[in-house]
DNA sequence: AGTAGAACCTGAGCGC
DNA sequence: TGCGCTCAGGTTCTAC
């Protein structure tokens, strides 16, 4: 999926579109995604107004009028693009009426502006959800997710005491979204990468007795960082990602191990090839030669 | 307890 | 032009 930078991106464009306006009409192209849609979606959706946009872990939350959360995830491959009427900006190449008619467009937010929102998804992992805000803290996509890695609760003690006695690898901890909720397969490597630490040593292996270890308060430092560069630079577009206009994001020039197998390290000084293994069904992007 | 693998899907890219 | 294979940003479930 786009990781959370890219859902960051997401979301930051969607506001501007949804936020104080009503929805006027909801397609309904299909019967889900990766699971279902509610019943009654699209008839509990429209006439409210969308409140303000929100997002946990890779979940862009949409709270709207009438008490009720919208809950979306991209999945793999999911898009969203915003279509405004004839006259005013939109997407480069497409027609304003052609919006939302794609083979893989699956549901349309129409908004009472004549901004359309679609969402478009070929892999269908995506998710769409509604559900009460009142049971936001029960609600079972949520409630087992950890800490954002962008906020004040991701620290080198938290970590610390999560990778304590855990002998999974490294990389897999660091996938893992009830430890931190939010990063994904590539950065990840790239944090990995610039921290010089193996994605296959021991997750343990960089905690420390009562204090975190200097490797992991930098490994926290550096998380922070690249997820922060990416979102600066409007995330990341592989094949399937488009900010919400359809403008493109630019962090993937500046990935310096992710699908780079092959490649001299970049590191300075450093002689090694970047190589790529699979760990746990993921591919994963790292210099033997200087990340240890 | 931890991990590997499969499952959910389609499309792009490559070698032949 | 096309076939068959591998790969892809995520998450969840089952099986060892």
């Amino acid at each position: 999926m786009p990781e959370l930078p890219e859902v960051e991106t997401v979301k930051r464009g969607l506001e501007p579109a949804m936020v104080g306006k009503r929805i006027s009409n909801v397609d309904v192209n299909r019967a889900g995604l990766r699971f279902p849609f509610p019943e009654n979606m699209a008839a509990r959706l429209v006439g409210q107004k969308v409140l303000g946009l929100s997002r946990r872990a890779k979940y862009i939350l949409v709270r709207i009028s009438g008490g009720d959360v919208l809950l979306m995830h991209l999945g793999m491959s999911g898009r969203f693009t915003v279509h405004e009427p004839e006259g005013q900006k939109n997407v480069p190449g497409q027609f304003y009426h052609d919006a939302g008619t794609g083979k893989h467009d699956h549901v349309v937010f129409h908004m009472e502006d004549g901004t359309k929102i679609v969402y478009t998804d070929p892999r269908r992992f995506g998710i769409i959800d509604l559900f009460p805000e009142d049971q936001m803290s029960d609600y079972k996509l949520l409630v087992s997710l950890g800490v954002e890695p962008l906020g004040n609760t991701l620290t080198a003690d938290y970590l610390n005491a999560a990778f304590k006695g855990r002998k999974m690898p490294l990389k897999a901890a660091l996938l893992d979204q009830k430890i931190i909720a939010g990063l994904g397969n590539i950065y990840v490597c790239e944090a990995l990468f610039r921290t010089k630490l193996s994605p296959r040593r021991q997750a343990a292996s960089i905690t420390g007795k009562s204090r975190p270890t200097q490797r992991l308060d930098e490994l926290v430092r550096v998380i922070r960082e690249v997820l922060n560069e990416a979102i600066a630079s409007g995330g990341s577009s592989l094949r399937d990602f488009a900010q919400s206009d359809g403008e493109l994001g630019y962090f993937q020039h500046s990935f310096q191990a992710y699908g780079r197998e092959g490649e001299p390290c970049v590191a300075p000084g450093c002689a090694g090839q970047i190589e790529r293994i699979v760990q746990s069904g993921r591919s994963t992007f790292f210099c033997p030669h200087c990340q240890r």
